[in-house]
RNA sequence: GCCCUUGUAGCUCAGCUGGUAGAGCAAUUGAUUUGUAAUCAAUAGGUCCGCGGUUCGAGUCCGUGCGGGGGCACCA
């Protein structure tokens, strides 16, 4: 006699044991319609699981989350079997759901290519026609090993080895020819799938995801409740693409890239001035914060970086040189240690504390090849980094007006949507537990004082200390983890740094990591992503140019332009054979925040025609006016 | 680093099963003098990523190296 609670506070009774589906029809027609699978007591069931005793029952359908989840997951055993009856020598490994689809990893000699791809999902959609049942049964562990050896599938007999014995066993049929190992729930039936799914991608990608193990191929697919919600999905990738760093970069002039130098920047004059311009800028917002700015060698000798831990730690990533006397020098992969030797110059007294040093310091990394990606993960990059040298006392102090002064400059920027991830001490560390509870209790307090969302990542800290990071969402919803701060118990007393306390003796002061962003060619292609291209006017690296309408008026446009200049405005003043709308169309391509139209009607009342980029509106204004109002327009937003 | 894929003019791309390269845009020159997203014409432009091989003959086929792209792994 189950008593079924549903989530509304309903109460259903039932004679002997019930299945969702049962419970579904009792609540209306068009929800057992639309039901996938339930929720018992918390745990999610097949829709056919039958209860015995009172439970709290919530039906799920495709609008919950699970019951996407649901979909997806059904779709990837159906590809799984699609896989299987075109290539029947494939092994199946797991298929888990991901975010906005899932993935099968499969076992197989020969690549899949891309028009398996498609012969794939026509199989998939025929098999969801067919309406394939689904049948849970629970099966012996031996049994089921044996079963899979038997059968040549050794990933999933290995698979079943690694689950613990306290565990129930599963395995889905799905029709009367195809099964697999699987936690569960599942769909009833393969029609529920529907048809809003398209495979989007192959790729390799390690067993059990360690790159010891032999290489798998990954089938990417994306899956929806709905072909609207689909094609909205693949609208966005559409997007995205458009909004491409590498493919902007180019059309902008900003910088390229060149088999020389994988992984370095070639910086053209416009990308460069905008890459001046923000540190322009980070440098007027860090003197008002009380940073001094320092700058220290890019290589240096390889007994520091062994002081400092480097050279065993990451050594790998590290270029070397070997100088012509047989002298082993690292360019630096990191600011730290140079600016510790700053510190350690001249004596330091705790009247010097907190000490604030800034470095626009060029660093150098040997990042996997596999890994480099445009701007966005390079082997050379410019860190806005700084180092503050502080007693345990001044660490909460340190930490809020870091906080501040990221989240000021992010503002700046147009990135409001900040989430801030905090690692706390992992197993392995240095420092007494007392600096730890300290330390942590420090960065605490800052995070809690920005009143912004957390994430804990429990143990995730730096072996030295514990970190928060700081993530950014973008104009399409992307999270970018950007700026750093790191309490430091380590380094200071490995490189020897102290200062003379009160009292007169010797102390190791703590030091703070803290970078704004992180890279400066990192955060460029952040920023050009986020615009799509459309940098705001005070950052543009050309900020307007003025078009003459006919020959007749090039000197208007010259003056005008040599006008903008003395007003700090960057101008060009475009005198090519092209008719206006060819002007237009080329500058607005290349995402200049500013058109001036100069034509008769300009000249003869000294005016200038603005049109802003992204809209077909234009307006008159007096040039005079226009100067001042864009000269302060053009400067950075520093209040 | 690993798997798949890719490399042709400044850019975007054609080039079928091997017979020494094409288009559009950009550039240059000329005509046109234009009022809010491509005026017309002519000209010039290429070690087909590098190296090796097969072949009478290689952009095309094979091997290898180096880049790019999508993932995996990595990201102090």
């Amino acid at each position: 006699m189950p008593n079924i609670i549903l989530p509304d506070g309903n109460k259903l009774s039932f004679e002997k044991k019930i299945d969702g589906l049962k419970i579904a029809e009792k609540i209306s027609h068009s929800l057992a319609k639309q039901a996938l699978i339930m929720e018992v007591n918390g745990e999610l069931k097949d829709l056919n699981y039958e209860i015995r005793k009172d439970s709290k029952v919530r039906i799920i359908t495709p609008k919950n989350k699970e019951g996407l989840d649901v979909i997806r997951h059904g779709a990837a055993h159906i590809m799984a079997m699609a896989v299987q009856q075109l290539f029947p020598k494939t092994q199946v490994t797991i298929g888990p759901v991901i975010e906005n689809g899932f993935y099968y990893d499969f076992a197989r000699k020969e690549p899949f290519t891309s028009d398996d791809l498609i012969k794939i999902e026509s199989r998939m959609s025929e098999i969801i026609d067919q309406d394939v049942k689904t049948k849970r049964e629970v099966w012996d562990r031996v049994k089921a090993i044996d079963h899979f050896n038997e059968i040549g599938e050794k990933y999933k007999a290995e698979i079943i080895d690694s689950i613990p014995e306290t565990e129930e066993l599963s395995i889905y049929h799905h029709g009367d020819t195809w099964h697999d190992l699987c936690r569960g729930p599942h769909l009833s039936s393969s029609s529920k799938i529907g048809k809003a799914f398209k495979l989007t991608k192959v790729s390799g990608a390690y067993w059990r995801g360690n790159s010891n193990n032999e290489m798998l191929q990954r089938i990417y697919g994306t899956c929806w409740s709905s072909k609207k919600e689909l094609d909205e999905y693949l609208n966005r990738l559409e997007e995205a693409e458009k909004r491409d760093h590498r493919k902007l970069g180019k059309e902008m002039d900003l910088f390229h890239f060149r088999e020389e130098s994988p992984g370095s920047v070639f910086w053209h004059q416009k990308g460069w001035s905008l890459f001046q311009k923000l540190i322009s800028y980070m440098r007027i917002k860090q003197d008002n914060a009380g940073y001094y700015e320092i700058n220290t060698p890019e290589i240096l000798d390889r007994s520091l970086w062994e002081k400092s831990g480097h050279w065993d730690k990451f050594g790998d990533n590290m270029y070397t040189s070997t100088t012509p006397d047989e002298k082993v020098f690292a360019i630096k992969p990191m600011n730290c240690p140079g600016c510790v030797q700053v510190f350690n110059q001249g004596l330091k007294s705790y009247r010097d504390l907190p000490l604030k040093m800034s470095e626009f310091g060029k660093v150098h990394r040997y990042e996997p090849s596999g890994s480099l990606h445009g701007l966005l993960r390079v082997r050379a990059f410019t860190q806005d980094d700084a180092h503050i040298f502080c007693t345990e006392d001044q660490i909460t102090q340190e930490c809020i007006s870091v906080t501040n002064l990221i989240l000021e400059i992010y503002k700046d920027l147009g990135f409001e949507n900040i989430i801030l991830k905090y690692s706390d001490r992992p197993k392995v560390r240095v420092g007494e537990d007392y600096v730890w509870d300290k330390s942590e209790d420090a960065l605490i307090k800052a995070i809690k004082k920005t009143g912004l969302k957390y994430d804990i990542n429990k143990g995730e800290g730096a072996f030295y200390g514990p970190k928060i990071e700081f993530v950014l969402r973008d104009a399409i919803g992307r999270d970018w983890q950007c700026g750093t701060l790191q309490v430091d118990l380590n380094l200071p007393g490995r490189l020897g740094a102290s200062y003379v306390d009160k009292d007169g003796f010797k102390k190791v002061p703590v030091m703070l990591h803290r970078a704004l962003f992180g890279s400066l060619e990192r955060f460029i292609g952040i920023l050009i992503e986020n615009y799509s291209g459309k940098i705001p006017f005070w950052l543009s690296p050309l900020q307007s140019i003025v078009i003459p309408i006919s020959e007749d008026f090039d000197d208007y446009a010259k003056k005008v332009n040599s006008e903008l200049k003395k007003f700090g405005i960057t101008s060009e003043v475009d005198l090519k054979n092209h008719n206006l709308n060819y002007k237009i169309r080329d500058h607005s391509l290349k995402k200049i925040p500013i058109l001036l139209i100069c034509g008769k009607k300009e000249v003869d009342s000294n005016t200038v025609t603005i049109r802003k980029l992204g809209s077909t509106k234009h307006e008159s204004m007096e040039l005079n006016k226009f100067l001042q109002k864009y000269s302060i327009l053009s400067k950075p937003p520093i209040n």
